[in-house]
DNA sequence: CCATAAATGTACATTACTGTCAAGTTAATC
DNA sequence: GATTAACTTGACAGTAATGTACATTTATGG
């Protein structure tokens, strides 16, 4: 059943699909576009139907912020929990995770920042996803074998990569960004990552 | 003489008050709260007075993508071409432009690239202006030796941490900043740093 | 001191949005 | 088949913004 449903009559709205909309929007334009009026419009509603589901256009957002803090921080925590014999294979698994685009959403991740910068509230909800991504890097790093500060200034350049890349909202295919894999793995960790661990990666980025 | 004239009479306003209202603005909270009227307020002009300096709201949009182009991009280029005997001393060059924040304004990037997002027409001008910065360090890696494939993807690696830095918008005193240059560099380009470099490098921002 | 360009302000017409309320429709259940 | 909870809608009242036309004020230079 398509979110665009061709119904005219009948119970067509629900709280996931004005949400749904909205994170759309959000995605395509930033906060300020999300505005009750033009999804109705984009959904083919009554504006006031929205009324129904959220208190007001406040809730709405909140919402948004949620899934987000929901997805994209729990994504990244679980790549760096996932099973790995090395810090190549787990750095392979982190990039994995951003180049898949499935569970982590990085446009989501671009547009919750750019709201951030204009309202105190969401900022300190990103800084506190910051630090518990950039924990969970810097853990992978202590678990194999590095020292406690060196791990910390390598998390953050893992991270800091990403999420530059993630701003310049670089329109890179699949095979590129695979392909450079291997060279930013011996730039955080120092290691070259085995052929095996490659062809596991590559496999994983083909299907 | 300040910009917030306490006259209440004659003439107060300038293209340039305008613009450095909406640039202010425009980097506290984005593209979307560049409104003609609020600014007005702000200056205590009537709204109207707006339009003998500029047509319209796009005209004054333009006119802060181009300062823009001028300043941020120019900066980094200029800090790129600076002189340098070593590739630490090169890359500590870049990293000193980066925190002293005076010709190259974090802020204003970022919120040109949030801008970015929901208008092709800024995305294109935005890409553009990475190619050329992008182009500047490898350029520098290459200078030093560095043979162009790893040049590349080592330049990238030093703009996306800066970019990342950027948008994660975190608020650390100069003195941490400067200290976590030289671990860096390090990553950076595989050298540490010498002890007379990293006095210099000190010294420039303890002023 | 007067003409004029530079800048400001007032009034108007228009558009896009927000939220409330009361009345309607639809599907499920008893 | 009547009741009811889940949903939809149109009408209303209000706010904030845009841009245009025209009148007014202010500084400057002959």
């Amino acid at each position: 059943m398509d979110a665009e449903t061709e119904n005219t009559a009948g119970w067509r709205g629900s709280r996931a699909l004005w949400l749904d909309a909205a994170r759309q929007v959000f995605v395509e334009t930033g906060v300020d576009a999300v505005k009750i009026q033009p999804l109705a419009e984009r959904l083919a509603l009554s504006r006031t139907s929205f009324y129904w589901f959220f208190k007001d256009r406040a809730a709405l957002l909140n919402a948004l912020l949620e899934h987000w803090e929901e997805t994209n921080t729990g994504a990244l925590i679980d790549a760096c929990d996932a099973y790995a014999e090395t810090l190549s294979e787990a750095i392979l698994n982190l990039i994995s995770m951003f180049i898949a685009e499935t569970d982590f959403d990085p446009r989501l991740d671009f547009s919750v920042r750019g709201w951030a910068a204009q309202s105190a509230d969401v900022m300190t909800r990103v800084a506190s996803a910051d630090e518990r991504r950039i924990a969970a890097i810097k853990a992978l790093f202590v678990r194999f074998g590095f020292a406690p500060e060196e791990a910390d200034v390598r998390a953050h350049a893992v991270y800091l990569v990403q999420i530059g890349y993630i701003s310049l909202q670089v329109a890179e295919d699949t095979a590129t960004r695979v392909n450079r894999a291997s060279e930013y793995v011996r730039i955080y960790t120092g290691r070259t990552p085995s052929e095996r661990e490659l062809a596991r990666f590559r496999a994983r980025h083909e299907c």
